[in-house]
DNA sequence: CTATTCAATTGACAGATATCGTTTCAATCG
DNA sequence: CGATTGAAACGATATCTGTCAATTGAATAG
């Protein structure tokens, strides 16, 4: 898979030279970096992306009770998962009597998917 | 954070029924949200995802001892990063004499872009 | 009002996995 | 050979996953 692959060259380092000295950089800094990486590993397991799959076309309408049988794991794990992704900052919930509402909050996702895209 | 959320009741349940029952079910499925996370996964790391960005911009210009330089840790460790990022087919490398050129596979991150954006 | 039941969160735990440093090794070139 | 790029191997430490038990809080039955 060359893709569109135009090595650059380098020369060998004198001795006892560090090594070569770096040309680029990335574009995106350090904040921005850790900022994005927080999101994308919280989307880093495929049952977290699948609730938020499922909260960002259902939101406000879907109970966690309703949402732990879609998995093979325990209520208490998906419970476990739904705050991973709240202190990503990826969901927020409300209660409304017994029963806790969950939603995604699009501005989170929205800095990755810009970034992906760019 | 409201968001438009607007809540759908539900009822307790009787004694002894399990709980309600899912009326929503993932758009989703299992096997592509494996493959979304997988590269989700690899991508949340900082160092990682500058590296992906780094590598998007300058394919086949930067080898591994100019990468090293940017981050606050060794060679071996970003010969790992990219170790990781290649497992997860965000990059593959190409060698020419002593040295290694990464870049990027598009598609890869073209999945989890269009999911985040749908 | 009190006791019970249900939804959901939390804490503790074992097992798996990740991170990152040091050391080591293979390969290339002068 | 000697120096250099890069990867692999190993290990110490930390983090993640999923289960169980305990807890909180709201609704309901008596």
């Amino acid at each position: 898979m060359p893709i569109d692959l135009e090595l650059a060259p380098k020369q060998k380092s004198p001795a006892g030279q560090p090594c070569c000295q770096p040309v680029v950089y990335p574009d995106v800094d350090r904040d921005r970096a850790v900022r994005l990486a927080t999101v994308a590993k919280a989307l880093g397991d495929p049952i977290r992306l699948q609730l938020v799959d499922v909260l960002r076309k259902h939101a406000g309408k879907v109970c966690v009770c309703e949402l732990t049988p879609l998995f093979d794991v325990g209520q208490p794990t998906v419970s476990h998962h739904l705050k991973v992704l709240r202190e990503a900052g990826i969901v927020d919930s409300e209660r409304a009597g017994l029963w806790a509402y969950y939603y995604v909050l699009p501005e989170a996702l929205e800095g990755l998917g810009d970034w992906l895209s760019a």
